[in-house]
DNA sequence: AAATCAGACAACCGCAAGCAG
DNA sequence: GCTGCTTGCGGTTGTCTGATT
Protein backbone atom coordinates (compact mmCIF):
# COMPACT_ATOMS: atom_id res chain seq x y z
CA UNK A 1 0.00 0.00 0.00
CA UNK A 2 3.13 2.28 0.05
CA UNK A 3 2.50 3.35 3.70
CA UNK A 4 4.95 5.62 4.76
CA UNK A 5 7.40 4.92 7.24
CA UNK A 6 6.95 5.78 10.74
CA UNK A 7 8.71 8.69 10.62
CA UNK A 8 10.78 10.85 8.14
CA UNK A 9 14.02 10.18 7.62
CA UNK A 10 14.93 13.40 7.90
CA UNK A 11 16.21 15.09 10.63
CA UNK A 12 15.51 11.66 12.38
CA UNK A 13 18.57 10.58 14.43
CA UNK A 14 20.01 6.90 14.72
CA UNK A 15 22.03 4.70 16.24
CA UNK A 16 23.26 4.49 19.81
CA UNK A 17 21.49 6.27 22.06
CA UNK A 18 22.94 8.43 24.26
CA UNK A 19 22.56 9.26 28.18
CA UNK A 20 20.92 12.41 27.32
CA UNK A 21 18.31 11.01 24.94
CA UNK A 22 17.82 8.34 27.64
CA UNK A 23 17.17 10.95 30.49
CA UNK A 24 15.06 12.75 28.27
CA UNK A 25 13.01 9.79 27.49
CA UNK A 26 12.65 8.40 30.88
CA UNK A 27 11.33 11.74 32.22
CA UNK A 28 9.00 11.96 29.70
CA UNK A 29 7.55 8.90 30.02
CA UNK A 30 7.86 8.96 33.89
CA UNK A 31 5.46 12.05 33.97
CA UNK A 32 2.86 10.63 31.05
CA UNK A 33 3.49 6.64 31.13
CA UNK A 34 4.52 4.57 28.09
CA UNK A 35 2.34 4.65 24.93
CA UNK A 36 2.00 7.43 22.30
CA UNK A 37 4.76 6.63 21.16
CA UNK A 38 3.95 8.96 17.92
CA UNK A 39 3.64 12.03 20.12
CA UNK A 40 7.36 11.24 22.40
CA UNK A 41 9.36 12.57 20.13
CA UNK A 42 7.60 15.67 19.22
CA UNK A 43 6.61 16.30 23.01
CA UNK A 44 10.23 15.49 23.86
CA UNK A 45 11.92 17.23 21.38
CA UNK A 46 14.08 14.23 20.54
CA UNK A 47 15.24 13.34 17.24
CA UNK A 48 13.83 10.20 17.00
CA UNK A 49 11.63 8.45 15.34
CA UNK A 50 8.91 6.83 17.55
CA UNK A 51 9.96 3.47 17.04
CA UNK A 52 12.94 4.10 18.05
CA UNK A 53 11.51 6.01 21.57
CA UNK A 54 9.37 2.68 22.03
CA UNK A 55 12.49 0.15 21.20
CA UNK A 56 14.40 2.21 23.47
CA UNK A 57 12.24 2.05 26.39
CA UNK A 58 10.53 -1.66 26.27
CA UNK A 59 14.23 -3.21 25.69
CA UNK A 60 16.58 -0.82 28.21
CA UNK A 61 14.71 1.66 29.96
CA UNK A 62 11.57 -0.14 31.40
CA UNK A 63 11.51 -1.34 34.91
CA UNK A 64 12.62 -4.50 35.68
CA UNK A 65 14.92 -5.81 32.92
CA UNK A 66 17.28 -7.97 34.40
CA UNK A 67 20.45 -7.56 32.36
CA UNK A 68 23.64 -9.35 32.14
CA UNK A 69 24.49 -13.42 31.77
CA UNK A 70 21.46 -15.44 31.38
CA UNK A 71 21.54 -18.42 34.06
CA UNK A 72 21.41 -22.16 33.38
CA UNK A 73 18.10 -22.31 34.39
CA UNK A 74 16.73 -19.46 31.72
CA UNK A 75 19.00 -20.95 29.47
CA UNK A 76 17.16 -24.42 29.61
CA UNK A 77 14.17 -22.67 29.46
CA UNK A 78 15.03 -20.73 26.47
CA UNK A 79 15.74 -23.97 24.90
CA UNK A 80 13.02 -25.66 25.59
CA UNK A 81 10.82 -22.91 24.68
CA UNK A 82 12.25 -22.23 21.41
CA UNK A 83 11.80 -26.33 20.83
CA UNK A 84 8.64 -26.20 21.17
CA UNK A 85 7.58 -22.72 19.82
CA UNK A 86 9.87 -21.57 17.26
CA UNK A 87 11.36 -17.98 17.00
CA UNK A 88 8.47 -16.70 18.45
CA UNK A 89 10.71 -14.40 20.91
CA UNK A 90 7.76 -12.17 22.03
CA UNK A 91 6.03 -15.29 23.30
CA UNK A 92 9.13 -17.09 24.84
CA UNK A 93 10.18 -13.61 26.45
CA UNK A 94 7.09 -13.89 28.24
CA UNK A 95 8.02 -17.10 30.28
CA UNK A 96 10.80 -14.96 31.46
CA UNK A 97 9.40 -12.10 32.35
CA UNK A 98 12.65 -10.03 33.32
CA UNK A 99 14.20 -10.69 29.92
CA UNK A 100 13.50 -9.37 26.37
CA UNK A 101 12.31 -10.67 23.36
CA UNK A 102 15.24 -8.85 21.75
CA UNK A 103 17.75 -9.99 24.55
CA UNK A 104 16.34 -14.01 24.46
CA UNK A 105 16.64 -13.26 20.39
CA UNK A 106 20.52 -12.10 20.56
CA UNK A 107 21.07 -14.89 23.27
CA UNK A 108 19.84 -17.22 21.01
CA UNK A 109 21.32 -16.17 17.94
CA UNK A 110 24.81 -15.66 19.32
CA UNK A 111 25.61 -18.45 21.95
CA UNK A 112 22.21 -20.97 22.34
CA UNK A 113 22.29 -21.66 18.68
CA UNK A 114 25.74 -22.87 18.58
CA UNK A 115 25.49 -24.73 21.35
CA UNK A 116 23.12 -26.64 20.06
CA UNK A 117 24.06 -26.97 16.54
CA UNK A 118 27.67 -28.66 18.51
CA UNK A 119 25.81 -30.74 20.74
CA UNK A 120 23.44 -32.00 17.54
CA UNK A 121 26.02 -32.07 14.86
CA UNK A 122 25.53 -36.16 15.23
CA UNK A 123 22.25 -36.51 15.39
CA UNK A 124 20.70 -33.98 12.81
CA UNK A 125 19.52 -36.90 10.69
CA UNK A 126 17.41 -38.82 12.95
CA UNK A 127 16.17 -35.16 14.29
CA UNK A 128 15.03 -34.49 11.25
CA UNK A 129 11.63 -35.15 11.22
CA UNK A 130 9.46 -34.07 14.24
CA UNK A 131 12.01 -33.31 16.81
CA UNK A 132 12.94 -29.82 14.98
CA UNK A 133 9.65 -28.51 13.16
CA UNK A 134 10.13 -25.59 14.68
CA UNK A 135 13.19 -24.78 12.29
CA UNK A 136 10.54 -24.17 9.73
CA UNK A 137 8.83 -21.55 11.41
CA UNK A 138 9.27 -18.12 9.58
CA UNK A 139 6.50 -15.50 10.65
CA UNK A 140 4.69 -17.71 13.06
CA UNK A 141 2.71 -14.59 14.60
CA UNK A 142 -0.85 -13.77 13.45
CA UNK A 143 -2.87 -14.68 10.53
CA UNK A 144 -1.97 -17.03 7.89
CA UNK A 145 1.12 -17.61 8.99
CA UNK A 146 0.50 -18.15 12.82
CA UNK A 147 2.07 -20.65 14.36
CA UNK A 148 2.78 -22.08 10.85
CA UNK A 149 5.74 -24.58 10.94
CA UNK A 150 5.33 -25.60 6.97
CA UNK A 151 4.33 -23.21 4.16
CA UNK A 152 2.00 -25.67 3.54
CA UNK A 153 0.01 -26.03 6.62
CA UNK A 154 0.35 -22.24 6.71
CA UNK A 155 -1.93 -22.18 3.59
CA UNK A 156 -4.35 -24.82 5.16
CA UNK A 157 -4.50 -24.38 8.63
CA UNK A 158 -8.32 -23.28 9.88
CA UNK A 159 -8.68 -20.36 12.84
CA UNK A 160 -9.67 -23.23 14.49
CA UNK A 161 -6.55 -25.70 14.03
CA UNK A 162 -4.79 -22.65 14.70
CA UNK A 163 -6.56 -22.42 18.12
CA UNK A 164 -5.73 -25.91 18.78
CA UNK A 165 -2.80 -25.55 17.93
CA UNK A 166 -2.30 -22.66 19.63
CA UNK A 167 -3.27 -24.55 22.71
CA UNK A 168 -1.12 -27.72 22.17
CA UNK A 169 2.04 -25.09 21.98
CA UNK A 170 1.15 -24.12 25.29
CA UNK A 171 0.29 -27.10 26.80
CA UNK A 172 3.98 -28.07 24.91
CA UNK A 173 5.48 -24.97 27.06
CA UNK A 174 3.80 -26.20 30.39
CA UNK A 175 5.60 -29.68 29.96
CA UNK A 176 8.94 -27.82 28.94
CA UNK A 177 9.20 -26.51 31.74
CA UNK A 178 7.78 -29.34 34.03
CA UNK A 179 10.73 -30.70 32.31
CA UNK A 180 13.31 -27.93 33.08
CA UNK A 181 11.98 -27.42 36.67
CA UNK A 182 12.43 -31.37 37.49
CA UNK A 183 15.98 -31.37 35.43
CA UNK A 184 17.27 -28.64 37.80
CA UNK A 185 15.00 -28.90 41.03
CA UNK A 186 17.41 -27.57 43.60
CA UNK A 187 18.07 -24.59 41.56
CA UNK A 188 14.27 -23.97 41.32
CA UNK A 189 14.85 -20.86 42.68
CA UNK A 190 17.42 -19.02 40.50
CA UNK A 191 20.69 -18.79 41.67
CA UNK A 192 21.97 -15.55 43.00
CA UNK A 193 23.15 -13.37 40.26
CA UNK A 194 26.16 -11.82 41.77
CA UNK A 195 26.39 -8.03 41.05
CA UNK A 196 29.05 -7.89 38.82
CA UNK A 197 26.74 -9.99 36.67
CA UNK A 198 24.11 -7.30 35.93
CA UNK A 199 26.39 -4.66 34.54
CA UNK A 200 27.99 -6.17 31.58
CA UNK A 201 31.38 -6.38 30.76
CA UNK A 202 31.36 -3.73 28.05
CA UNK A 203 31.70 -0.05 28.91
CA UNK A 204 29.65 1.00 25.88
CA UNK A 205 26.70 3.12 27.66
CA UNK A 206 23.80 1.48 26.14
CA UNK A 207 25.00 -1.83 27.85
CA UNK A 208 25.11 0.20 31.22
CA UNK A 209 21.75 1.45 31.39
CA UNK A 210 22.34 1.54 34.99
CA UNK A 211 23.87 4.55 34.02
CA UNK A 212 20.72 6.31 33.82
CA UNK A 213 20.01 5.41 37.71
CA UNK A 214 23.28 7.53 38.04
CA UNK A 215 22.62 10.53 36.33
CA UNK A 216 18.87 10.26 37.74
CA UNK A 217 19.88 10.69 41.30
CA UNK A 218 16.66 12.60 42.32
CA UNK A 219 14.49 9.51 40.95
CA UNK A 220 16.48 6.64 42.95
CA UNK A 221 15.61 8.01 46.09
CA UNK A 222 16.08 4.37 47.89
CA UNK A 223 18.71 2.88 45.84
CA UNK A 224 21.86 2.98 47.45
CA UNK A 225 25.23 3.74 45.05
CA UNK A 226 25.63 0.66 44.05
CA UNK A 227 25.28 1.37 40.77
CA UNK A 228 28.51 3.86 40.78
CA UNK A 229 31.07 1.44 40.23
CA UNK A 230 29.58 0.26 37.18
CA UNK A 231 28.51 3.14 36.12
CA UNK A 232 32.26 4.55 36.27
CA UNK A 233 32.49 3.32 32.64
CA UNK A 234 30.48 5.05 30.92
CA UNK A 235 32.49 7.76 30.66
CA UNK A 236 34.66 6.15 28.07
CA UNK A 237 32.35 6.90 25.15
CA UNK A 238 30.03 9.42 25.88
CA UNK A 239 30.44 12.28 27.00
CA UNK A 240 27.71 14.26 29.06
CA UNK A 241 27.48 16.59 32.16
CA UNK A 242 24.18 19.15 32.45
CA UNK A 243 22.19 17.44 29.99
CA UNK A 244 18.96 17.13 30.79
CA UNK A 245 16.53 18.83 28.49
CA UNK A 246 15.38 21.79 30.08
CA UNK A 247 11.58 20.68 29.41
CA UNK A 248 12.20 18.72 32.34
CA UNK A 249 14.85 20.02 34.81
CA UNK A 250 13.95 17.27 37.04
CA UNK A 251 11.17 14.94 37.49
CA UNK A 252 8.51 16.54 39.88
CA UNK A 253 8.18 14.49 43.03
CA UNK A 254 4.29 14.22 42.33
CA UNK A 255 4.72 13.18 38.39
CA UNK A 256 3.22 10.18 36.55
CA UNK A 257 4.71 7.70 38.47
CA UNK A 258 6.58 8.38 41.68
CA UNK A 259 7.34 5.09 42.38
CA UNK A 260 8.92 4.31 39.48
CA UNK A 261 12.38 2.90 40.04
CA UNK A 262 14.38 1.85 37.50
CA UNK A 263 16.04 -1.38 36.98
CA UNK A 264 19.25 -0.60 35.77
CA UNK A 265 20.36 -2.84 38.70
CA UNK A 266 18.12 -5.53 40.19
CA UNK A 267 18.83 -4.11 43.52
CA UNK A 268 17.63 -0.56 42.36
CA UNK A 269 14.46 -1.85 41.63
CA UNK A 270 11.12 -1.70 44.58
CA UNK A 271 8.16 -3.10 43.55
CA UNK A 272 5.65 -0.52 43.92
CA UNK A 273 4.28 -1.61 40.90
CA UNK A 274 1.27 -2.89 41.95
CA UNK A 275 -0.14 0.78 42.96
CA UNK A 276 1.16 2.57 39.84
CA UNK A 277 0.54 2.92 36.22
CA UNK A 278 1.49 -0.81 35.26
CA UNK A 279 -1.18 -2.44 37.29
CA UNK A 280 -3.15 -0.83 35.23
CA UNK A 281 -1.53 -2.60 32.00
CA UNK A 282 -3.23 -5.13 29.67
CA UNK A 283 -2.47 -7.71 27.85
CA UNK A 284 -2.61 -8.70 24.72
CA UNK A 285 -0.26 -11.73 24.08
CA UNK A 286 -1.85 -14.98 23.94
CA UNK A 287 0.46 -16.36 25.86
CA UNK A 288 0.83 -14.21 28.94
CA UNK A 289 -2.84 -14.61 28.98
CA UNK A 290 -2.07 -17.82 30.45
CA UNK A 291 -0.66 -16.41 33.39
CA UNK A 292 -2.12 -13.79 35.28
CA UNK A 293 -0.05 -13.22 37.46
CA UNK A 294 2.56 -11.91 35.18
CA UNK A 295 0.78 -10.72 32.55
CA UNK A 296 -0.18 -8.27 34.65
CA UNK A 297 3.23 -5.93 33.90
CA UNK A 298 4.45 -7.52 31.08
CA UNK A 299 2.58 -4.97 28.36
CA UNK A 300 5.17 -2.26 29.58
CA UNK A 301 6.83 -3.79 32.40
CA UNK A 302 8.39 -6.62 33.18
CA UNK A 303 9.63 -5.74 37.29
CA UNK A 304 11.76 -7.10 39.03
CA UNK A 305 10.17 -10.18 40.54
CA UNK A 306 12.71 -11.43 42.24
CA UNK A 307 12.74 -9.91 45.23
CA UNK A 308 8.94 -10.85 45.68
CA UNK A 309 8.70 -13.96 44.40
CA UNK A 310 11.81 -16.16 42.44
CA UNK A 311 10.62 -15.80 38.71
CA UNK A 312 10.34 -19.65 38.53
CA UNK A 313 8.23 -19.42 41.15
CA UNK A 314 5.37 -17.89 39.10
CA UNK A 315 5.65 -20.50 36.32
CA UNK A 316 5.47 -23.28 38.44
CA UNK A 317 2.45 -21.93 40.80
CA UNK A 318 0.58 -21.55 36.46
CA UNK A 319 1.90 -25.23 36.33
CA UNK A 320 0.53 -26.55 39.10
CA UNK A 321 -2.74 -24.55 38.79
CA UNK A 322 -3.28 -25.49 35.52
CA UNK A 323 -2.69 -29.17 36.31
CA UNK A 324 -5.66 -29.74 36.49
CA UNK A 325 -6.31 -28.83 33.15
CA UNK A 326 -3.13 -30.88 31.79
CA UNK A 327 -5.14 -33.89 30.65
CA UNK A 328 -7.06 -32.85 28.65
CA UNK A 329 -5.10 -30.43 27.04
CA UNK A 330 -2.81 -33.46 26.42
CA UNK A 331 -5.85 -35.45 24.80
CA UNK A 332 -6.43 -32.18 22.74
CA UNK A 333 -2.96 -32.17 21.56
CA UNK A 334 -2.62 -35.87 20.79
CA UNK A 335 -5.95 -35.95 18.75
CA UNK A 336 -4.45 -32.92 16.43
CA UNK A 337 -1.02 -33.96 16.63
CA UNK A 338 -1.39 -35.78 13.04
CA UNK A 339 -2.59 -32.58 11.81
CA UNK A 340 0.09 -30.34 13.19
CA UNK A 341 3.41 -32.40 13.01
C1' DA B 1 51.64 -0.50 18.76
C1' DA B 2 48.82 -1.12 14.84
C1' DA B 3 45.85 -3.89 12.03
C1' DT B 4 42.64 -7.40 11.60
C1' DC B 5 39.12 -10.48 13.02
C1' DA B 6 35.21 -12.35 15.41
C1' DG B 7 31.74 -12.13 18.83
C1' DA B 8 28.16 -9.69 21.20
C1' DC B 9 24.40 -6.94 21.19
C1' DA B 10 21.97 -2.51 20.37
C1' DA B 11 19.25 -0.68 17.00
C1' DC B 12 16.85 -0.53 12.60
C1' DC B 13 13.65 -2.21 9.03
C1' DG B 14 9.65 -4.06 7.07
C1' DC B 15 5.55 -6.62 7.72
C1' DA B 16 1.24 -7.41 9.81
C1' DA B 17 -2.40 -7.04 13.43
C1' DG B 18 -5.42 -4.18 16.01
C1' DC B 19 -8.10 -0.35 16.41
C1' DA B 20 -10.61 3.96 15.71
C1' DG B 21 -12.99 6.92 12.69
C1' DG C 1 -16.25 -2.95 5.13
C1' DC C 2 -12.61 0.49 4.21
C1' DT C 3 -8.80 3.38 5.40
C1' DG C 4 -5.14 5.19 7.95
C1' DC C 5 -2.58 5.20 12.13
C1' DT C 6 -0.22 2.96 15.88
C1' DT C 7 1.96 -0.72 17.87
C1' DG C 8 4.17 -5.31 18.19
C1' DC C 9 7.07 -8.68 16.29
C1' DG C 10 10.98 -11.09 14.15
C1' DG C 11 14.80 -10.77 10.96
C1' DT C 12 18.69 -8.35 9.89
C1' DT C 13 22.26 -4.95 10.05
C1' DG C 14 25.57 -1.88 12.16
C1' DT C 15 28.62 -0.77 15.70
C1' DC C 16 31.51 -1.58 19.41
C1' DT C 17 34.83 -4.24 22.00
C1' DG C 18 38.18 -7.60 23.11
C1' DA C 19 41.23 -11.04 21.28
C1' DT C 20 44.57 -12.29 18.12
C1' DT C 21 48.18 -11.67 14.77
Amino acid sequence: MGRPPCCDKIGVKKGPWTPEEDIILVSYIQQNGPGNWRSVPSNTGLLRCSKSCRLRWTNYLRPGIKRGNFTEQEEKMIIHLQALLGNRWAAIASYLPQRTDNDIKNYWNTHLKKKLEKQNGDSDQENDHGHHHHHHNHRHRHGSSKGCHSPSSCETMSKGQWERRLQTDIHMAKQALCEALSIDNKSINLPDLPPSNQSTTSSSYASSAENIARLLPNWMNSSKKSSQTSSESVETTQTRSSLINPKFPSPPSESYDNSLQFGYNNNLVHNNHKNNYYSNCSNSDVSQSVSPETSVYQDESKPNMEEQMPPLSYLEKWLFDEAATQSDLMNMSLEGSGDFF
